[in-house]
DNA sequence: CGTTGCTTTGACCAGTTGGTCAAATATTGC
DNA sequence: GCAATATTTGACCAACTGGTCAAAGCAACG
């Protein structure tokens, strides 16, 4: 997407995405600036558009890209693997996710609590298909006895749910929990959670 | 704070507060418009401004009445209640609320994610006191080995987790699941998570 | 009926917003 | 060093924003 061109043109297209992320998670779309984009990528709003025709081509272009990263480690879900195993290592990854990128977490939330205006096909066609095929692994090794049947949709949602509140209600858990860092306590929760609710 | 006035007083406020309850919960403040709360209201804007002096002040209103409801079913938890029961009582009622008042969620959901400007004091005062409170309730259970030992704090961000996702991200899990009511499946998922975890 | 106070509105304002454009400035390849 | 090209900018625009205000409409009470 933005491969071609020149090392600055590289450079301040990397510098506009990154604030964008920065601005776009924080304020939504409706609720931010192009200008406040520029400022925080240190161009002026002129030459932001230089590079991007248009806010919502900056919008999109993340939403693009943040897209792949979030539908990825559901697809590297192993129906040979052990299923406790795969399903941690799944949860596992997702929290890493929120811990490391937060922000790419809030800016998906975002655009779905706003009624996923711009991806609103993502989900019902690519996602949609892919929970679809984790669901078939999840009552697979159900029928084979190898968890607890469990539905297999509302498990998935359950470890984004959680995964991702401690990504997008960030500033609520650090308010309740305070100085202690919430992600290492988190990681061994979801991992007791799950194992209590999935092992045979 | 609405109860003074004459009916039409009344009436107005409440359709404003509706409207705004409306727009806000989906677009954020910023990205909401005086003009958007007053159509949907069925007034013009300086009509609007003659009962709320400001943007701002129905942001506030809302959010003020909504922080009420929202903490109050954590207090109604018992100590001297059936453990699981008591838990899962208090997920179930957490559910209705987004099954029932999804656009409430979505209203503090955004508010959070924005990083919490104008509610920061209160979560980092009574909801953090109370869930202090809450978890010392936890901890005594498990201690008395009514229920597995759990981290108190997670198991509570699970249970707001788990249930606010099917409000604030209710079109992404219509959009997975089709046209079957998330509602029913994820009240028997919730309720088997939570006494798998629970149950010595 | 008329007056008093509540309600509604059109016109308006200053600041902000997304976006354009021509001109100025840097960079690059020769 | 110079021409071609890429980058940056200040000035500008029309639409929109939150909010004001004086005047008009309306209800109710005597």
């Amino acid at each position: 997407m933005a491969k071609s061109g020149t090392r600055i043109q590289k450079k301040n297209q990397a510098a506009i995405l990154e604030a964008g992320l920065d601005v776009f998670s924080q304020f939504g779309f409706r609720g931010s600036t192009i200008d406040q984009v520029a400022t925080k990528a240190g161009l002026s709003k002129p030459n932001l558009l230089y590079y991007f025709p248009s806010k919502e081509a900056i919008y999109t272009a993340l939403l693009a890209q943040l897209l792949e990263d979030w539908l990825e480690p559901l697809k590297a879900l192993d129906r040979d693997g052990d299923p406790v195993e795969e399903l941690m290592a799944y949860a596992k990854r997702k929290l890493d996710m929120s811990q490391h990128y937060p922000k790419e977490s809030r800016l998906f939330a975002n655009e779905i609590i706003q009624g996923a205006p711009r991806i609103g096909d993502v989900l019902k066609g690519e996602l949609r298909a892919l929970v679809e095929e984790v669901s078939d692994v999840i009552n697979g090794w159900a029928e084979a006895g190898r968890i607890r049947p469990v539905n297999p949709y509302h498990l998935v949602f359950t470890i984004w749910a959680v995964t991702q509140h401690y990504a997008d209600f960030d500033v609520q858990v650090r308010a309740i929990m305070g100085d202690v860092d919430p992600f290492d306590s988190a990681e061994r929760h979801l991992d007791d959670m799950l194992r209590q609710m999935l092992s045979v």
